[in-house]
This record gives C-alpha cells, structure tokens and sequence, in this order.
RNA sequence: GGAGAGGUGGCCGAGUGGUCGAAGGCGGCUGCCUGCUAAGCAGUUGUACCCUCCAAAGGGGUACCCCGGGUUCAAAUCCCGGCCUCUCCGCCA
C-alpha cells in the first residue's frame, strides 16, 4: 500500500508507476475521494472543538451546583451533526484504503522498464547447459518410469494439478527440504520457522494476497481462512503490527511448507508435470530490512537462493524482471531460472522481490530509529527454492542413457547414501 | 462444543460519567553525582490524521484505553453486538 499523503503529493509519479506496469487504475477517483474527506473532516474537527470547550464549562458549573440547561441548549444538534458527518468520513475512509489497496508498489528507478516478460534483463548465467548423446526425457517420463512420481494416482485422490510422490521421489522431496534449510540456516544465517498453512484476512491482506488476487487462492469458508501460497505470507506476518528494534535489522527467517494455488487463468499452461501444481513444497526466505540497505540485502538474498543451485550443479541465470512483469507489491524482482532440458529453456525456480515499505504499511511493521521516531521497515523475500521444480531440473539434467537419475554429490548424505535412482 | 475470567501506552498495571492521553512501576532519553561499573537524584518520554507552514522546526486542532453501535451536553468508565486471549470441562493427533 502506497501513503495517502505520498500519492497526493507525488501524483505524476504515481501515475508514471501505474503506467510502467500497465495499470488502468485511474488516480481521479482517489483524488476526489481525498479533498472530500479532508473537507468534512475540517468541519467536524470544528464542531468537536466547539462540544468539547461547552462540555468542559458544564462540567465546571455542574461542580458548583450551577444551572446547566442554558449551556446545554442546541448541544444535542451539535452532537448529532457531529455523527452525521462522523459516518460520511468512515464511508470516505473505506472508499480510499479500498482504493489504496489495489494500488501496486512503485518499481525502483533500477528496474528496466517493458510491457512483458520478453523485455526482462538477464543480469548473469551459471553453470554449463549439459549435452546428451540421447534424446533427454522429461522429468514427466522420467518420474513414471522411475515409479517415483504418481500423476494419475494425484489426480485420482485430488484432480489435475495434484501429485503423489512415492518411494526415492517423497525421499527426493525430502531430501531437498532438509538440505536447502540446513544451507540457509547454518551457512547462511536464517533463523528457521514452521508457521501455520491456514492464515486469517488479515495476514493475506497484509502481504498483498486480497483483496485484489482473492480468486487465486483457496479459502475454507466455514472458519474463513486461506491456504497460504507461500510461505511469505504467515512469515511476513509474523511481526505484524509490530516494532522492532533497529539493531537487531535484518531479520532473517526461513520456512518450508507446502504452497497451495488455485491457479486460475492459467488454463493450458504446464498441464503435465510438476511445474504448475495446486499444492507444492518450498523453502522461503525472508527479511525484515533496514529502509537504507533493503536493496543490498535483495542481492545478498537473490545470492542465497542461487547457492542452491550452484550446491546442486545445476545451470541457470538470473533475470530482472522489467516494470510490466513485476508482482503487485514488489519494487524490485529477480526471478532465478533452472535449466529444463526437455523444454530447451530456463524456467523459473525462484522470484526474490524487495517490497520496500508497501508490505510494511499493510502489516504495520515499523522499527524505531535512532532519531525516536518510528519508521516502516522494508520486507523481502524469495523462494530458496522451489522444491518441486529443483526435482524437475534434477530429473532432467542428471538422467542417463539408461533412464536413470544420478543424485548431485551435495544431496546424497539427504538421500540415504544413494547416488543413483533407477 | 459447554462454563468462567479478561482485553488500557514500548512492557507491567491502576482507573465505574466531566479537571483522564490516562496514576504508579519498568524500560528509553537528558542532566547531576560517584575514580570505573552499579546505585542514587532531577527532568523528560505515545501514535495517527487535519489545518497553518513548507526546506525543516514550530504552532493550533481532532481522534485513539480490542472493534462496531447506543445512552448522554459529556464515555476508558454505563448499555447492546462482535472479535480475540486465558482457565476449566468435553472431544482429539
């Protein structure tokens, strides 16, 4: 969420920002909105002034046994015009944070501006993209014959975009988990959390999810709660409507858990496989930052999540993502992407975003500076990484002539000793 | 799901209609004092918004004692509804 007061007096670049991401949404409205609630607010502020200064005097006469109805007198239609006006305000307020809600963060100046995902920069490759004297098979395949990876019985329990993961395949899932949290907590300083998968409306509201992406998300109505997408959501709450202290920025946490998408309008896509599923497994990374080095620690983030994949010995390249592909609340993103043999590309494995303050503001996490006022920190976070889809690249790039999957040497200790499957 | 208790400032905690943005304590900050540390003494210390102003500071005002209504000239305080937390019982991995 932007500052009101921000929009108002930075209106061009407001309107610059919305139209870098190829947002429609018109600042009149919200414009408006605000000059009318500043100017009933002005009026109400007086007449509340008024009632306080008589109520004080009643108060005083009443003390000494004075005569009150002449004071009293028309107090009552003050006190009445005062909630007339009060209501119109509330109507204006919830207009304006409704507005303010579905207003995306402003990119920062670093990031190239397009329309689309064709104007994205790569800022770095690693790794060799590996050559087969055979015809690579998918991980789809692979996992079949392998009889590590169960589509149809996925499908059979839950419906498209389900999966079930047996044998060497749940251990494989495992094994990255433990393996990608035990580098991020012992190597690189993140304190690990287990949170809850089903968050309230306040917690989606305060990450960005609603009230905007509400169709992308599955909801338990009877209690009225959501299944988490990311692990960004309950982490990043976790300090909601708090104060943190200034020394002990950043804060560093890393969460594995299940994610849970409806992916809605995204019919079509990747309907095979594990790379678009309702329920996948990952290990998030996130920061609670200082407003003056959140973009530094983006890269040292971003830095973090490719360690996995250099550990892992698999290629891949780091992108940045330009105005009109960004996500609602981020300012800055990189998105890291995984070799896929089968596919003859990169595909995404891991988005790293800095949502500066507008996380902050949604959630009210501030700190105190040194100055004794209070400040919104800057919240971040990135895949670290998707687990599902670090199966896929695995499949893919260690497979042999023989259908069969080598391990990477950084995994096996995870995997029981085992260095091949199949 | 049933019964009870409770939600007050960074934290703890008092306050049952007006002089309460709110006692007291802790913590923070400033000064004094002691050879250092500790202790002690004095002072100070909420947030948001509006107006003025605009570079900042300052000044004026309003709101906020979980949330939303109501009573009243006036509500932290009285009434109604909701949410949440805790304890006990039930159920349960």
């Amino acid at each position: 969420m932007l500052d009101a007061k921000f929009i108002r007096e930075n209106l061009e670049l407001v309107k610059k920002s919305l139209a870098s991401r190829n947002d429609a949404t018109s600042l009149d409205r919200f414009l408006a909105v605000d000059i009318e609630r500043r100017s009933l607010l002005k009026e109400a502020d007086a007449l509340k002034q008024e009632l306080n200064r008589v109520s004080k005097e009643i108060g005083k006469l009443k003390a000494e046994g004075k005569d009150l109805s002449e004071k009293s007198a028309g107090m009552k239609e003050v006190s009445q015009k005062i909630k007339d006006l009060d209501r119109q305000i509330t109507l204006k307020d919830e207009e304006l944070t409704n507005i303010l809600l579905f207003i995306p963060n402003i990119p920062d100046v670093s990031v190239p501006l397009g329309k689309c995902s064709d104007d994205n920069k790569e800022v770095r490759q690693w790794g060799a993209i590996p050559k087969f004297d055979f015809t690579p098979l998918s991980h789809v395949d692979l996992g079949e014959k392998l009889g590590i990876i169960d589509f149809e019985r996925g499908v059979k329990l839950s419906g498209a975009r389900f999966v079930l993961y047996k044998g060497l395949g749940a251990r494989l899932e495992r094994a990255l988990i433990n393996f990608m949290l035990d580098l991020h907590t012992k190597e690189h300083g993140y304190e690990e959390m287990l949170p809850p998968f089903l968050v309230n409306r306040a917690s989606m509201t305060g990450t960005g999810q609603l009230p905007k992406f509400e169709q992308e998300l599955f909801w338990c109505e009877r209690d009225d709660l959501f299944l988490i997408p990311t692990a960004e959501v309950p982490v990043t709450n976790i300090h909601r409507d708090e104060i943190l202290t200034e020394d002990k920025l950043p804060l560093k946490y890393t969460a594995y858990t299940p994610c849970f998408r409806r992916e809605a309008g995204s019919y079509g896509q990747d309907t095979k496989g594990l790379i678009r599923l309702h329920q996948f497994n990952k290990v998030e990374l996130v920061k609670f930052s200082h407003p003056e080095n959140s973009f530094d620690e983006l890269e040292k983030l971003t830095n973090n999540a490719e360690e996995v994949l250099k550990r892992l010995e698999l290629p891949y390249r780091v992108i940045a993502l330009c105005t009109g592909d960004m996500g609602f609340g981020s300012a800055k993103t990189y998105d890291i992407e995984v070799w896929v043999p089968s596919q003859n590309k990169y595909r995404e494995i891991s988005s790293c975003s800095n949502f500066t303050d507008f996380q902050a503001r949604r959630a009210n996490i501030k700190f105190r500076a040194k100055d004794g006022k209070l400040k919104y920190v800057h919240t971040l976070n990135g895949s670290g990484l998707a687990i599902g889809r670090t199966v896929v690249a695995i499949l893919e790039n260690y497979q042999n002539a023989n259908g069969t999957v080598r391990i990477p040497k950084a995994l096996q200790s995870y995997m029981g000793g085992v260095e091949t499957i199949g």
